[in-house]
RNA sequence: GGUGAGGUGGGUGAGUGGCUGAAACCAACGGUUUGCUAAACCGUCGUACUUGGAAACAGGUACCGGGGGUUCGAAUCCCCCUCUCACCGCCA
């Protein structure tokens, strides 16, 4: 879990309350504020008593130095005694802070980002709100239009039993003009992301345990990540992981903002619990490709950086030819870390449904919290920078809306922009 | 997997119990000099928490990979962990 910083509760505390009851916080959830300024202060007050301690059990310490070296040994030893009835408060001192801190920590985790101003109030997806519907067409599908997992079959381009064979449910296998089209897909969008200037990371797909508390993955309580436990590394569910990190523990330089990355990677994800027609076909999987966009940037950018970031990934529908809205999230379906995010959803003409495709948000403080990463400001202040990131896009899902949109009598019509990255513009049937 | 050597500030690298928050050099920043550039010279130059202060700043504490221990006192001694490097083994 990511956090809040203290000072933002302490110095702001109506906003705060005011975004945590956009997310459905009541009152005595709130309580919980009170308790983190609370523990806080006692933290302070013991901290302050211990550095006092210490610093007169340093001050006796160097006087025995001397004491000794003027060979006045009875003197010293005699100041020993009093150092040593310091110890004890010390270290009496120091066990309680260190709990303080510990309940301090279990709170502040509880306590999720606040939202913006823009985010609307809501508790559940029904609350979203739709900033751009679709006003074009919607794909015109003959009598008898198929969904992705029986188009999968009729032109063997996509395995599900196949996957359940070699690993388990939900890792299907791609083939044939299915596994072109995936390539090309990622191609495609690792391609745009470079000409908007983005750098291209190839990350590792399995990170630590200090990358996974420093997006907020870890500790993962849903279980939601692939552990491997022998070596205390885990499969990554989305680049943004190993991405992210790359500035954990970063003091950079705000000449350097903002820091783009995209980075294509498989993702893996246990989504335990999940079940029902939302599960099948492409729709939720084990495993799936995503092209991934991170950037990172000055507190007083970011949120014109989103919106860059959400053009560009509408960009990236249109020229597939998908019908697509855009969703501001409420602040009941907002994620924890998040402070704004867009979700974006194509039409599956088939499946006749809006299928997620991309989220994109902006974290603000709250992840550079946890991952450390700073930088200073024009008048030298330490500040945290801000981190967004959203996908552009999700293979899986984008290549359900493709195959079952696009579906024709002739066979599976390739849009335009992906032909080069593909070599075809069918698919058909041997 | 085996053996050996190491993790010190942005970098290189001194430092084997008190005078070391840490030499020196490099980089960076500010300044002097200069027609400009370079050079030279002078100065500044870690982070976190905390106290006082509106602030500039001043004080205190902690931090030399992480954790624990010995000691009046630890970068320095001891234990555990971890990471890096080298060589060997295995291997895409």
């Amino acid at each position: 879990m990511h956090m809040l910083s203290i000072n933002r509760i302490r110095n702001s505390k109506e906003k705060v309350i005011e975004g945590l009851k956009k997310r459905g916080w009541n009152d005595d959830q709130l309580l919980i504020l009170n308790k983190i300024v609370e523990l806080d202060d006692y933290r302070k007050k013991v901290q302050t008593q211990n550095d006092q301690l210490l610093s007169e059990r340093n001050r006796l310490s160097k006087e025995i130095g001397q004491l000794y070296k003027d060979g006045k040994r009875d003197e010293a030893d005699a100041a020993k005694k009093n150092v040593e009835a310091l110890k004890e408060d010390i270290s009496a001192n120091e066990k309680s802070m260190s709990d303080f801190k510990q309940s301090l920590l279990e709170l502040l985790y509880k306590v999720p980002n606040v939202p913006h101003t823009k985010v609307p109030k809501g508790l559940s997806d029904e609350d979203n709100v739709v900033i751009k519907g679709w006003t074009g067409e919607m794909p015109q599908l003959a009598e008898g239009a198929k969904a992705h997992w029986d188009l999968a079959k009729e032109y063997g381009i996509l395995d599900f039993e196949l996957g359940v064979k070699i690993t388990g449910a939900g890792f299907p296998v791609f083939r044939n003009q299915g596994a072109r089209l995936q390539r090309a897909l990622i191609n495609f969008f690792i391609d745009q992301a470079l000409e908007q200037g983005y750098e291209e990371i190839v990350p590792p797909l399995l990170v630590n345990e200090a990358s996974g508390i420093g997006t907020g993955s870890l500790p993962d309580k849903e279980g939601q990540m692939y552990a491997i436990e022998k070596d205390a590394l885990y499969l990554i569910p989305t680049a943004e992981v190993p991405v992210t990190n790359i500035l954990r523990d970063e003091m950079v330089r705000p000449e350097d903002f903002p820091f783009r990355y995209v980075a294509y990677t498989q993702c893996f994800r246990r989504e335990a619990g999940s079940y029902g027609s939302d599960v099948k076909g492409l729709n939720r999987v084990h495993q799936f490709d995503k092209v991934e966009i991170v950037q990172v940037q000055h507190p007083d950018k970011s949120h014109d950086t989103l919106d860059e970031m959400v053009k560009y990934v509408e960009g990236l529908l249109q020229k597939l030819e998908l019908p697509y809205r855009i969703l501001r999230l409420c602040g009941g379906d907002l994620t924890f870390a998040s402070a704004l995010t867009y979700d974006f959803e194509v039409f599956s003409a088939a499946q006749k449904k809006w299928l997620e495709v991309s989220s994109v948000s902006n974290f603000e403080a709250f992840q550079a919290n946890r991952l450390n990463l700073r930088f200073k400001d024009e008048l030298g202040q330490r500040r945290m920078a801000h981190t967004l990131n959203g996908s552009a896009l999700a293979l899986a899902r984008i290549i359900a809306a493709l195959l079952e949109n696009n579906q024709t009598a002739e066979g599976i019509v390739i849009p335009e922009v992906l032909r080069d990255y593909t070599g075809f513009d069918i698919i058909k049937t041997k």
